[in-house]
DNA sequence: TCATTCATGTAAATAGTTACATGATTGC
DNA sequence: GCAATCATGTAACTATTTACATGAATGA
């Protein structure tokens, strides 16, 4: 009973973590998750508004500045309650961690040879978003965190180490996959036929 | 439109995919995505059952043999239209690729030095469950896939490769983080540093 | 005998996304 | 003037899990 689950606590945990680097509204707490972790989290804003909403009424986090006139714009910062919660869950041995689908697996696991010949672009095409993300994750590793608070941030590092490793991990078994695909389909231009 | 996307559609792939691979009752069903596609792929009863009956009464799965006396079983097997709709689909160039999430590395990103210490654990029992799993990709690898249908499972192989390839890859990165959190928490007590 | 596994199914809860409505501001 | 971006929020939908109810068969 030491972590006690609170609805949406994923995505809660989420924002208190922005908001415990910096000031920010909603939009900008799903424009930071987009930039920076990416690859592991995400939050859309049907999460977000509502999940901000709970948080504030429970004195985690509160609103620095509220423009009603013109456009409106509520920024938020965590309050010493939100901080210490924050802690409590990052320090608590209790991790979720459930595998997560992958559609291109499955797809691979139940294929036939007759397959493999469309299958291909689709491992292609998963190369060339999983290249993308290493060039993202270099530019990352070299770059600046800029105006965190001291200490925050800490460990930034290992994360980006494992996007990084992942990537290329990825990167040579497409590699190695569309080889082993290539090797099944072969190619309609001769004489070959089959099935 | 190419590939019209009915409800449930992602559980019904991965159950018309096993029952492409052999006859199956519920509980079966599930218990060969637990052994073999458990690492990218799952699916509970609440998904299974409800989805059995849609596909059913949509024809592209059969009722093999129903038992009511004593034990209650059903058995299903795949018709032709189901057989082309997975066929259909793994062909399709669209495969739905969402990142997933990762607790850990949530944490990791918002973690602070003070975090360390009580961090050390959590990366350390990553590190086991990643340890057996690579362990059991291992067995799938050098074990016989059994009584598949003619070139059903052709490439399995290359799912087995990925499992492995990112087994490995997160053990490499749970040592590496260790160490850079051994680095961060001061050690407890004088005169134990290193195992 | 008794725990485990086999087996089906549902209800409720939880999680999370998408699409929409609305409008201001910025920069070209 | 106009496209892009900033900004808040909700409603509906889709997806998926968990917990429960029920009971037979197996094997130690």
């Amino acid at each position: 009973m030491s972590t006690m689950n609170t609805r949406r606590s994923r995505s809660r945990h989420a924002i208190l973590g922005v908001l415990s680097h910096r000031e920010a509204t909603g939009y900008e707490i799903r424009k930071l998750l987009s930039g920076t972790t990416a690859h592991f989290w995400k939050e859309s804003y049907g999460s977000i508004y509502p999940t901000l909403a709970e948080l504030q009424s429970e004195g985690l986090i509160q609103v620095v500045s509220h423009e009603t006139a013109g456009r409106e714009t509520k920024r938020f910062s965590i309050l010493p309650e939100g901080e210490r919660r924050l802690r409590e869950w990052i320090r608590s041995p209790e991790v979720q961690l459930k595998p997560g689908r992958n559609e291109l697996l499955l797809k691979l696991f139940f294929a036939r040879r007759s397959d493999a010949a469309a299958l291909i672009p689709q491992v292609e095409s998963y190369r060339e978003f999983t290249r993308k993300r290493a060039i993202q994750y270099r530019r990352f590793r070299d770059e600046d965190s800029g105006d965190l608070p001291p200490d925050a941030g800490a460990l930034i590092g290992t994360t980006i180490d494992f996007g990084l490793a992942a990537a290329e991990m990825q990167l040579a078994w497409c590699r190695r996959t569309i080889a082993a695909l290539r090797e099944l389909a072969p190619p309609l231009s001769d004489e070959f036929r089959e099935e």
